[in-house]
DNA sequence: TTGAAAGCGCTAACAA
DNA sequence: TTGTTAGCGCTTTCAA
């Protein structure tokens, strides 16, 4: 009564191979690892075999004499952030041209599982690109010893890591509201343990004190749409004319939030978010956004990984810089002068700016 | 000079541990394994000195004799589309819960890279979950041979598969337009390989001839923005007051070109996308899509393929078959009864609906 | 409670 | 060109 049709009989061997072929199981190996040295009709032999039996090539069987696994692992914060989306089809093209498979792990914004998710997985893996992590430094210091890895989005002392240029993207944005009249900008800050964040924040404070700006910091927030949503009620109570925000999240959720309370963007907010995020060119009124080359870093890692796993020796006393560029999109406008403040919790519509987010007011009431 | 400052140095082994600690190899095993048949003094011993040394399990040694390796793969046809994103993190969930890995694969929507990503992994995991496959049944049928495999979003005879139910998902949205008062629905279609394209298009017509409505098919469309584009062109030539796009990016796009040929959603068309998607919320109008349980789909395959794994017999008779409901937003209205077409190409703005669509328009011109 | 030995699927080194 | 042997890191008998 006993019933095997799941499938469950062991896979066929290199040995069954060679037993059924009449040769050694060296081989049936040779025959598939360096064709041409072996004999035409053996080789062939072999493979009619193979075929009929269905073997197909173990690939663990072989990672233990070589001591390599041809996969890599890419530990993510959050899967759940469209960030992510690009970061991975990089990552992914990157090692799928070089033959590696990728192990994609979820850290679900938490230090906890993401040490977990590390563990369970970097013994695994030839190497590992660390994504935003939330990590302390020792600790991701600690896992680097252990393998390759490439922290992204991130700069750690002695771990060759791959960051953008946000002090750069940030003074861009901050040009650019100040040349739109803005004077007070107002950063929607992100999580504590964030290294971007951190980062955002300072450069931000520089470029307004350079450029004689006021600069206030609301958060920390969720990296979401909710956060979003937290900042406009705390800048509900101390209005700014220009809102910087830790990414595109916090950015839509924020003027989605300040429509339902009647403050219409860029009428009488301007919002500036970060990261360039596919959905920020579909909203309304579109986003504008510090653009980080996303696809291209998940790319950059990986190869960078590559070459440290095939034995080059990491730069790691600074940062691999990738560019970041200003899009302007309709979320930001000048200020308007007519008032000192804006229409805060006033519902009127005038003017031509006006119009342009008409319906995300209207539609909200 | 040799400089291995690499880490190239290999890992320490339980050989490495057992010397140091004066054991047998088996018995550093065994502490790890079945910590209680070990003395405690002597596994205390033995942990210490594996700390000491940095030892860590090498999990793709313990694979070869369990002949199982605590993986699995997700294979997708296309990481780039938002819809992948929560089919991801459903499957990463119930992976991780379960104590497997995930390794990922990209298909991008080609039918050789899927079968060169599926081949690549296949042996090294211990099951598969083959998500929006563009393969032929056949391929499908041979692959789930080798090891358990389950098919989302595609119903294959003899193996297990998980589906929405897209016939009633279709009817539900074919009854709210007719309810708004259309009576010809175009359906913009997906990707000819797509097996949901083909259920979609079926159950629309169904539906329409049972209520008495015109159904006609614009496509294939690539199923992007891009393709949304492509349909307006189509679209224009041949006017409907209402279109049913096969998935939300298709909509989406579809709504962006109306706009920019100056035909307003939902005042001259209703248009309805499907799966739900994160970004369909944002845009304006937001979009009535049809609601896949996009998250729900990935954490029940890794489930169901997690017990297919365990020698649970899968009923692979009949698909498993989850909800899918309908989710009514702003891109669907009336039609206008003042005229028997739309206002193609005209820019009057009139009436109340149409306020909610303005800003499309007036941004765009 | 511990050790010795064999074996998982494969490759590499050496012999024939 | 092919076969034999040893070994990758680990677990699992079977003895002691």
């Amino acid at each position: 009564m006993t019933d095997q049709s799941n499938g469950a009989s062991r896979a066929p061997t290199i040995y069954d191979v060679a037993r059924v072929a009449g040769v050694a199981a060296s081989t049936v190996s040779r025959t598939f690892s360096r064709p041409g040295r072996v004999r035409a009709e053996t080789a062939e032999r072999i493979r009619r075999v193979a075929v009929e039996l269905g073997y197909h090539a173990n690939p663990i069987g072989w990672a233990v004499p070589a001591g390599r696994t041809s996969m890599m692992a890419l530990v993510i914060s959050d899967i759940t952030n469209p960030f992510s989306n690009q970061i991975i089809h990089g990552a992914h093209a990157a090692a799928a041209e070089a033959g590696y498979s990728l192990l994609l792990a979820d850290a679900q914004e938490s230090v906890l599982r993401e040490r977990e998710v590390l563990e369970r997985s970097i013994s695994t893996v030839d190497g590992v690109v660390l994504a935003t992590s939330r990590m302390p430094d020792a600790a991701i210091r600690t896992m680097a010893k252990q393998r390759p890895l490439i922290a992204l989005n991130r700069a750690i002392a002695d771990v060759p890591c791959i960051v953008t240029d946000n002090p750069r993207g940030m003074r861009r944005a901050v040009e650019h509201l100040a040349a739109l009249g803005h004077q007070r900008i107002a950063y929607a800050a992100g999580p504590e343990a964030s290294w971007a964040d951190g980062v955002r924040w300072r450069s931000l404070r520089t470029a307004a004190t350079e450029m004689g700006l006021q600069a206030r910091r609301i958060g920390p927030l969720e990296p979401t749409i909710g956060g979003g949503a937290a900042a406009a009620a705390e800048l509900s109570r101390h209005p700014s004319t220009a809102v910087i925000a830790y990414n595109d999240l916090v950015a839509i959720g924020l003027i989605q939030a300040l429509a339902a309370r009647g403050v219409a963007v860029p009428r009488d907010v301007s919002v500036v978010g970060f990261d360039n995020v596919y959905a920020g060119e579909l909203v309304t009124p579109a986003l504008t956004t510090v653009a980080a080359p996303l696809h291209a870093m998940g790319l950059t890692a990986v190869r960078n990984l590559l070459a440290v796993i095939r034995g080059a020796r990491p730069h790691a006393r600074e940062p691999v810089m990738l560019p970041s560029r200003l899009v302007v999109r309709a979320s930001t406008a000048h200020r308007r002068r007519n008032r000192t403040s804006p229409a805060w919790g006033t519902t009127s519509v005038s003017g031509s700016v006006a119009k342009s987010s008409r319906l995300t007011v209207s539609g909200s009431r």
